[in-house]
DNA sequence: CACTAATCGAGACGGTACGTCTAGTCTTTAA
DNA sequence: TTAAAGACTAGACGTACCGTCTCGATTAGTG
């Protein structure tokens, strides 16, 4: 295909690596809270208007701050579906138990639900790790290791929900040992009899 | 001991059931983002100082709304655990399954978390459920029904996360049969044998 | 005690002297802007309402206490009408180019004109060192010193208003050659030709 | 001289005339105490912060506006100088014997007397006619018609004070009459004997 | 090479809401 | 009985951002 060359003066790639290293750098520094458009203008140097031509709001512009530094899906390595489960759990509960975490979340509870960009911002950030971990659990499944026996959105959901449960609520820590408790009781539910 | 007599005039309490009448309305016609304490004070006839004498933000004006409607702890009546644990996942998840349910989700997110205002609003209208379902499992594991082979904390955040892990990330809808298996995951992680 | 612990009804007079200090001390220490019934009340450790109850506002509290610290009419000792009226002059300029000064012309302009508080004020505190004048001039021309040929009304705020105009408009200095300066002026008015 | 350009979008000269129209119109219509620059945004349908913009609070806001429609300053049509100056000071005492006059009073006491703002106001409202009546006193020197043999600027304060000093504090009119009192009194010290 | 279209920075605009302060009124309790 | 303490309605204060808009400057293509 050929490009399409339009006419004027192209965007400059720049002033978006700048916003978004201002907007990163506003997060850890300051918090969700101080994370205004105005802000990251004057701290990136940028014109209001350079923002809103790719971000509606400050809410999307977080959601890019928070994605333009992600990792993406942890992949849990390991020879059984235990060790590999909680080898994910963990590296989640790590990457989730700082102050990003918490951000994730506020950002999440403020965003426009309906937006298409809240929607990529939860399949990349939010909901990459329980597709990782369906993928554990069917290939574990194939390979006879396991029985589904149950509603597997239902056990996705029990997997990965109460991380983000302590998360938003804080009544308990986020640590290893919470990482290992959830695939202890998970892989009850799936009769991994062998396991055992 | 005798009542504390203060020395003014008292706080007026018809003034305060007229803000939260207020913020209540506000919430279920406008959503949160239209909670503000100009609204508030405009809508229930009561002057801001009034409002910020009693809660120190929008935010703790929100909660106190949520609170106020709040029928609290759902007793899950029934003779067995199974039936009692399905009994209260279907009374939280119907109760949660409204716009009210995203509105305490967004407000907790929006709240500062080391708050005493946003703590008492956890424990009464977050964790009075799971509170609620440890008593449960205690009794049946008291009357030998079940065995606590696991973490009960990890238990309790497997059980009552994910009905926050939907209602925050929205992915999939909160329902009865949601609630049902939750119950029937949960029950394989206490080796309720005989209720199988 | 060395407080009076009165027991019962508490003296009127004491409350009145509190708020009169009270409101005193403000404006020689934070100025006419900060003179706000509130803080008045505050200060004197009296109820708004008692201070409503003999003033009407703010300004009235201020002429007030400007009038309860006022020496009153400036007499002005000398033989003859120069050293009189030059003397007075002297100490009028004397007591008015100080903060206190700037605060009377400020809390006249604040005033209600019509109010019959106001009228008692400018009675005892500005216009006082007027009839004072008027007097002198009125003695000079009884014993033949001088001729009152012109409008003595006129000649009177042509004596008193310079004093009041530099104080509020500030373009110069209030000091001993002017009060000199306006006597030397005002004595070719009235055909002091002894004097010469 | 080259205009500077500015970068930025230029300032709506529409919304700084409607602005001061605004607050002229408070000032006739409800006086000087209702001159809020809340009742200037509404009535103006100009933003709060537009005004603050370029006026930092009621008082320069008031100024501005009593100055905006200023006729400046009064030059006194005549041959000789006490035609002129007793035109100067009928016009004077015309333009200030209105509600106007008390507001400008009113404004220039609630002022900042330190302010840049004030500075300009009592130059432009206030000495601009003392500043006349210099150049007429000193043009009449000039052809030898007076002779100054005393202090001008206490000259000038007992010529134009008197005006103020009867705005103030309200104990006499303003008038035709006085105008000319002040006038005859002034020529005494002038040594104006070919006048006599 | 001039023209032209698009984007950039800057910044003022009309607004909304903030949280604070003061006004003046009203209601209790204490002296 | 009166004054204190203090909560009330009311509303202006000055600030922070919002999202929109107009500018002049800059930067490519296109003609």
């Amino acid at each position: 295909m050929s490009p399409p060359k339009r006419r004027g003066r192209p965007p400059n790639q720049l002033a978006q690596a700048r916003i978004l290293k201002a907007a990163h750098d506003i997060l850890t520094e300051d918090g969700f809270g101080r994370l205004t458009v105005e802000a990251v203008a004057a701290r990136s140097g940028v014109g209001k208007p350079t923002i809103y031509r790719h971000w509606a709001n400050a809410s999307e512009l977080a959601m890019a701050a928070l994605m333009s530094g992600d990792p993406g899906i942890f992949a849990g390595g390991g020879t059984s579906l235990r060790s590999a489960l909680a080898g994910q759990m963990r590296s989640l509960i790590q990457a989730f138990a700082t102050t990003r975490g918490r951000q994730i979340a506020m950002t999440l509870a403020a965003a426009d639900p309906e937006s298409e960009f809240t929607k990529a911002f939860r399949n990349q950030v939010i909901l990459s790790s329980r597709e990782a971990g369906r993928a554990l659990l069917l290939e574990a499944a194939a390979r006879g290791e396991i029985t589904l026996q149950h509603d597997l959105e239902v056990l996705l959901d029990m997997i990965y929900g109460p991380v983000f449960y302590r998360l938003l609520v804080g009544h308990r820590s986020l640590d290893t040992g919470f990482a290992d408790g959830i695939v202890a009781i998970a892989l009850e539910a799936v009769a991994a009899r062998a396991d055992r």
